[in-house]
DNA sequence: GGTGCAGTACTGGTCGGTCTAGTACTGTGG
DNA sequence: CCACAGTACTAGACCGACCAGTACTGCACC
């Protein structure tokens, strides 16, 4: 990455925080020491405190930043799913998307690594929570209800339906991948055919033609 | 807890695997120092190095017992939905059960704990994945199986369905557990609305009326 | 009197953060 | 184009704290 006008300062900044992430994410919190983020960023530990009053706030401005570069994409994925003219396809292409956007390695190393600090850095982990998981479950629960609206489908709580479809399509790759460190990781092919079959499941839950229990 | 005819020596090994337990859970496996936990234990750091030969050894030790502790629970609860009378109040009434017993604090902990360890750890994670974990969804499979049998659900994929049952019930609480360390747990009656709400759209996925999507 | 343990001191090492002394860069006024 | 001043940076020593794991001493109970 390089960047134009960019000040040295600023350049030394970004490196920082590009090395303190790279390290943050492989070894953690308490493995990862500022000699070796000083090292790998080619910088000396004086610099980093320059930028940073102490590791903790780095850390914060690394989550931060992974976190902002994710947000927007988010939205973007859901929004397809308005346009889709058919919709069960439209459907299968998201929950697509979202399965292999959210089952990115260097995602999940994140969100292991937020929920390794949250005990000790809580408003680290209510953000991720916040502008992370709940404005994903807000966006595409304002997707669905604008389905219902077009009667394409039937949610009569559509975050509650949004939830349930993340749900049902990663609660078993994400707890694996939580678990295990992902350190055989599915293969692209198998998540899209868990996706699909999800798709399918939700569609007789949420379908126009579903009935409602009891 | 008080046991008869223990020896001394195996009194003072669960005396330093239940002090380990609550320091661990409650500071994080580097937060957590073996002077501590001798202390907490009362017991000399000396006599913690006799019964484990290291921190690692002892943190494994940790959650292994604290893992068997739970394990026979599960396949006990999700036994109760074969014999339930009702489908409908049987899978509520499980899903309840589920939803408080997982969602409880010390269980919550303990989850993060070994997410955080993941790394560190890997068969530690890959043993509680496939003993609680995998277990779970296997036992809830085999008994939606059953009930599929008598033409009271209707599953073609038990273990998907579990899945899917698991995911909508635990996706969202999980989650804010996980990311916000439950600073604010859910209270009770909140956690079952959301357990009632979920078992309502599962039956119209799965129930024995459900008809095929498309 | 011997054994096992508590208590404590010690070792070797790591790490966060500071300090110092000197070097490279940058932008302004001549 | 140059000189100079101010700022950012480097390299490395350094401090205090902490910690895993070991060694030793003396007490207390068998």
């Amino acid at each position: 990455m390089k960047v134009e006008g960019e000040t040295r300062s600023a350049r030394k900044e970004r490196d920082i925080v590009e090395a303190a992430t790279a390290a943050f994410v492989s070894r953690g919190y308490d493995g990862t020491s500022m000699e070796e983020i000083a090292t790998k960023a080619g910088v000396s530990k004086q610099t980093i405190y320059k930028h940073f009053t102490d590791k903790e706030t780095l850390f914060g401005e690394v989550i931060r930043a992974s976190a902002a570069q994710a947000t927007s994409a988010f939205d973007a994925v859901a929004a397809l799913l308005t346009e889709a003219e058919f919709l069960t396809g439209g459907l299968q292409q998201v929950a697509r998307l979202f399965m292999t956007t959210l089952m990115d390695e260097e995602r999940l190393r994140l969100r292991r690594l937020i929920i390794a600090n949250a005990d000790r850095m809580p408003q680290l982990g209510r953000d991720w929570y916040e502008k992370g998981f709940e404005r994903m479950l807000a966006s595409m629960g304002s997707c669905f209800q604008q389905l219902t609206d077009r009667n394409l489908l039937r949610t009569p709580d559509p975050y509650l339906a949004a939830s349930h479809f993340f749900g049902m399509l990663l609660w078993i790759p994400m707890n694996e991948a939580m678990f295990t460190g992902n350190k055989t990781p599915r293969s692209k092919a198998d998540l899209e055919r868990h996706a699909d079959a999800t798709v399918e499941t939700f569609l007789v839950a949420y379908g126009p033609q579903a009935q409602g229990s009891r």
